[in-house]
DNA sequence: ACAGTGGTTCCATATTATGGAACACTATCT
DNA sequence: AGATAGTGTTCCATAATATGGAACCACTGT
């Protein structure tokens, strides 16, 4: 009975199981597992226990299996992005409009950059919808942010050369990195793509800490360095003002 | 080498990379895994491919792995409960101010039900923080609005006894939440702890959708059958009223 | 009291996971 | 350029490990 071609035929069942765990509304009782997928009871059962003693499960009071709390701990992780979207969504929106290019706000998420409000500027040529999509963080102006001011740490392996003018050398990067604390803002130019520029900034948590990044993005004739730098400090006194504003703790749990 | 004394090493070994992906502020590589934890190379390899295959991990552009479409997705319906706070917080506020009694905020959350506000009466008896706390549908007013309205199903299993009192018999649950829906509130007398009374009455969605519910719960001393039934109508008018003001969609991703 | 359902433990069995070796690929150093 | 070190994947013989039937408990509801 040779069921799977490659040698995983436990970590297939196990995983098949957490994930109908996650996804199913109504918590499933082993039995229920068991008959679901066809696997016998004794060894639903000693799957079940394996995935419990790890924390990946849990059983409530009935028995059924739930999210252990090691995934709702990263569930909690994944989500607080949304205060930020609300705290920040009228900054992007005077800057697109002072500028007439897109503005983005990004934060630090697990590894790689994730991209999570935009708003578009009045060009008809700009940047395209961007939310949701991952870029990497040595390639762009919001990654370099996010890098130097210790919101991310440098990803492992190899840094991805996406176009000639990606810089691809830890050391430089390094000292990139370095000439961005000093100005306060950090840019690209052809980086990321042929002839797109870019230019961002802190955002800062009440504490001090950095938590995300705002940037403008454009075409790059119609962004020249010095405008660049210009709108560099415009999105930094921009965030200033907003983070002024005191803002009194929200919800509960 | 017997190293488990549960036959669930693959499983095990699974897990922890797994968890340690989840965990890690900085993707880590195959490479990293396999000497942190001493599991050979090749193992590591396939159980990284197996757990990548049900989209559990995810690989970034370097080949470091980060959680996976499954996760993330998880992660996601997980924290909806914000923005549902921030809009009833000031129903509780104002309930638990002309009842003098707690008044709680609920969800149902993946079979069991959280609860994610709370706002305390005035007097010195009653209830203690319940925020974080798993309570079962069953034995809660909270409980059964969720139920009664299809916001949350009937957990399979048995249904736990903690008093004399809870509804432990699946055909009278079901009578219960039809009376439920009659009155458009929900009670509990006894059936939680002993002394405890508490009346629910359902949060909706814009598109009417039962997504929550809010208590008000005391001792059983201070609230007669009769007080719950005017609280529960107060509690539906009070929810009514906010509910008539049109929120806009707020976030993007 | 008894049948029925659900869950866990046990243990002999062979299926399945294991890990060393060989291979392929890329960047860094000389 | 050529050499080297570090990484990731595939292959395959081996035995360690996961498997699942059966026996055993525990609990309801009839």
């Amino acid at each position: 009975m040779n069921h799977t071609l490659n040698g995983t035929q436990a970590i297939d069942r196990a995983s098949t199981l957490l994930i109908h765990i996650l996804e199913c509304a109504t918590p499933p009782l082993p039995s229920q597992l068991s008959r679901t997928f066809e696997i016998p009871k004794s060894t639903t059962s000693r799957i079940l226990s394996a995935l419990e003693r790890q924390g990946l499960v849990r059983r409530d009071r009935a028995g059924a299996f739930v999210a252990g709390d090691v995934l709702t701990a990263f569930a909690r992780t994944q989500n607080q992005d949304s205060v930020l979207v609300a705290r920040m969504h009228s900054a992007l929106e005077k800057l697109a409009h002072t500028t007439g290019e897109t503005a983005n706000l990004a934060v630090a998420s697990n590894g790689e950059m994730k991209l999570i409000d935009q708003v578009d500027g009045h060009y008809l040529l700009g940047a395209t919808n961007w939310v949701g999509k991952r870029i990497p963080y040595h390639a762009s102006a919001l990654g370099k942010i996010l890098l130097a001011y210790g919101a991310a740490t440098i990803p492992m392996g190899r840094l991805e050369k996406l176009t000639a003018k990606t810089i691809t050398s830890r050391p430089r990067l390094l000292s990139e990195l370095e000439s961005v604390r000093k100005k306060g803002y950090a840019t690209i130019t052809d980086e990321l793509e042929e002839g797109l520029v870019a230019v961002a900034a802190p955002v800062r948590e009440s504490d001090g800490r950095v938590v995300g990044a705002i940037s403008i993005s454009g075409p790059s004739p119609r962004l020249t360095q010095r405008d660049l730098a210009k709108i560099g400090e415009i999105i930094i006194d921009e965030i200033h003002i907003l983070q002024a504003i005191p803002d009194g703790k929200i919800g509960a749990a």
